[in-house]
DNA sequence: TTGGCTATAGACCGGTCAGTCTAGTCTTGA
DNA sequence: TCAAGACTAGACTGACCGGTCTATAGCCAA
């Protein structure tokens, strides 16, 4: 399973997923367009179709450990994202931008209903579990960032910037469901990353 | 009622404001803890020490209508308070900066569990009122830096960054636990901001 | 005193929630 | 062929949800 099935989360699927993968593909998209609390377990059902016995067996720990898979699913493909990126010797700016292209996409593609990053997935008080995937979620993003624009204080200013309006210009465009408002914002916080 | 007496919602203003504040202030607190969903009707009455018949009394229209007034209410505090920080011909940076900072002191009052604006209120889907409401808190805002910048295309440019750095840094700073990584990225987009 | 209005009070309802449990059906390997 | 584990299937449970309803208390004017 790859971030591109998660994109089209319900028929493409559907077929070619286990049922395991099946589930966190459809738990995801539904958290990112309704939140953790937003979302029951019966959606989640009737999105892949499969019994409630399916879902307590792959995840025994119920609701929240299959939301803890999905953030770690996600987590790790925008990891991989970025490293791979990086790799590449990118300036971090046009790798923003990149990113955020394809999150105007996803928003377009949803109708913009789902955040395609961690932000209002959660709405969820601070000590549980799944808050802290998230948490950890977002520092492995800040260190891609952090460590491409060379790990001085500075960097991680920078690094805090392109999280920060990435994460704001989605919840701006998904409000006035128009992706112009996080494109604006991040070629802007691009711009300033770049300079040196 | 002001924003101060959100900020420390429950003790101090049970005895001075009526019930329709009350409960308005104590939505608003819960609201932007745990979200729309997250939060019930029944944690609203706990923490207001009120009945269920004074709530429906109020606010006839249930949970959506008291979340949209406490949207509204939110929104015209910030949008005044934007108002009156321009009027003194501050720099949109300074003004940007000082909200960093009382959103700052807002997090570390409630131990980094609410979100002072708007972002993770939500997590509704895309067509019901409150997420209307919302979306209009944000247009006024967007526009009183928009103006305040010059009205111009970059002006707008700007003012995206302003507000998607606000929120961005928020979200990154509540999850983090740590006010610094909004302090970090509000600073250095009100840098770019200020340049002209 | 009375009547009407505003507001409080909380029992009550049907629906839905997350999660449990037992039974059945596949798959696989000996 | 058969046994054992992996997985599917869905009825069931008790708790809790938002919302309705009737009853009552406080207040001011006639």
């Amino acid at each position: 399973m790859t971030i591109r099935d998660i994109e089209t989360p319900l028929a493409a699927t559907a077929a070619a997923l286990g049922s395991k993968e099946r589930l966190i593909a459809a738990a995801l998209s539904l958290f990112q367009a309704k939140g953790y609390h937003g979302v029951a377990i019966s959606d989640i059902l009737e999105a892949t179709d499969l019994p409630k016995g399916s879902l307590y067996h792959h995840f025994p720990g119920g609701k929240e450990e299959l939301a803890i898979a999905a953030v770690g699913f996600i987590a790790d493909e925008i990891d991989a994202r970025l490293a791979s990126e990086f790799a590449k010797n990118k300036r971090a700016g046009a790798v923003l931008l990149e990113l955020a292209h394809e999150c105007v996409s996803w928003l377009r593609r949803s109708d913009y209903t789902q955040t395609p990053l961690l932000g209002l997935l959660a709405a969820s008080p601070g000590e549980s579990a799944l808050t802290q995937a998230i948490c950890d979620a977002q520092k492995r993003w800040l260190a891609r960032f952090e460590t491409a624009l060379g790990g001085t204080e500075e960097a991680h200013d920078k690094a805090c910037l392109a999280l920060a309006s990435l994460e704001g210009g989605i919840s701006l465009a998904r409000m006035a469901r128009s992706s112009d408002l996080l494109i604006r914002s991040v070629t802007l916080a691009a711009l300033h990353i770049n300079q040196r």
